[in-house]
DNA sequence: ATTTGGTACAGGGTTTTTCCTGTATTTGAT
DNA sequence: ATCAAATACAGGAAAAACCCTGTACCAAAT
């Protein structure tokens, strides 16, 4: 009647010895918790998952090999959009969480939180259908603000880049010299010099060092 | 009389939920060990350890603010170098391996393993005083044959380093110039170029690109 | 007392980067 | 056919980065 009704949670993260920690603190935190599985990324979950038998909530890493956070959410919108999905990352960066909130997760916890507040958070989506501490609201606000443009400035730098400007950032991230770029691109220097003006004025730097860390940065090119 | 002795044990991990859930899984796995206490960081273990009442192992984390697990182990080594120490790590770079083990930890498990594994860690460490699985042997092996220079050199160079170049280097990854490095640090801008002279040298290194993208790869600067 | 090593700094010169303006060619759209 | 844009390129010059040599100071070692 009044009492709750049993918690059917799934896991998906990569770290087994996290998952498994994870799973013995809901066990003493939650008594009415029913763990489905666990799942090692998006791809494990996509063949775990059985239709009819969903979990209410699936806890959710964003960094995981193969089929991210980012990219298992927006499978899970398409094809069990019932299902609430609750955060637990240790990534912090207002990009993220905003990108999760955008895909419209539940909830957004931080792995440097007390165990007692997983508790909460659970049992708020549960009931509640959210869980959205000050912490995550204030970064969305913030993003809001001042933001506004940042992140869909990157997106938009990122895709306003033609291949051979691509290219040249890949080549300028090193300690090649301009003209050693030119000669490896079979261009003259002088139309380096434009790509390299083109490429500060887009990402909206100043030098080439923060051109590369620019790159390094967006995942542009490889370590 | 023959039974194990209490295996005393301190936690160093930025995490809260992975720290938690770590002490719940030893206390499943290993019925007889005593968790003296927990820590943020290296500075909050400094702080929480007290002379003679030190445990028998420490699980470290590699990745913490404020002093990190390389700073911590060294500093363990000067002070406190009977505790034997686990690294409990999800980077399973080789480089990092190699030099946590040149710093003598006695054990590095990845964040991925079986909880099982964990308990068999902490009885062979206290116990036969070590435990490295195949992965990390492999990872070693692969070392020595390999680069046998490369790596040392990379710790040399890291070593080489003092506090006013760290910092140099921390300001050289980004936009400002040479000039404006030298008013913030209080110094002539001959002296930044000595700086600079310095540890293009060290690190091996032609041009500040290099220098940015050496301290990127090797973690000295966070992105 | 002298040498050695580390640190801060200067003079002065070369190379590279950065920036501005301007031209020729091509290509797609009107 | 013409206009606008994107692309490749140049001249020229200022700023920054780079490099070498040399001095002055201090502190620790001999």
């Amino acid at each position: 009647m009044p009492g709750k009704q049993i918690m059917r949670l799934v896991l998906v993260d990569d770290h087994r010895l996290f998952r498994k920690g994870l799973i013995s603190l809901i066990e003493m935190v939650c008594t009415d918790c029913d763990i489905l599985f666990e799942a090692d990324n998006g791809v494990d979950l996509q063949q775990k998952l059985i239709k009819g038998n969903e979990p209410d909530i699936i806890l959710m890493d964003v960094n995981m090999p193969q089929m991210d956070g980012f990219a298992t959410v927006q499978w899970l919108n398409e094809n069990y959009p019932l299902i609430k999905i609750l955060v637990v990352s240790m990534i912090e960066k207002e990009e993220s969480i905003v990108r999760m909130l955008q895909l419209g997760v539940k909830g957004y916890l931080s792995k440097d939180v007390e165990p007692k507040e997983l508790g909460e958070a659970l049992n708020a989506v549960m009931n509640k259908g959210f869980y959205y501490t000050d912490f995550i609201t204030g970064k969305l606000v913030h993003s809001l603000q001042n933001d506004n443009d940042s992140n869909k400035k990157t997106s938009a730098a990122i895709q306003s880049m033609n291949n051979r400007e691509k290219n040249f950032l890949q080549l300028a991230c090193s300690e090649l010299t301009y003209s050693e770029i030119a000669a490896q691109m079979f261009l003259s220097p002088k139309t380096i010099d434009g790509y390299r003006n083109s490429l500060f004025e887009k990402l909206q730097v100043k030098s080439r060092v923060g051109m590369a860390l620019y790159a390094v940065r967006h995942g542009l090119v490889q370590l």
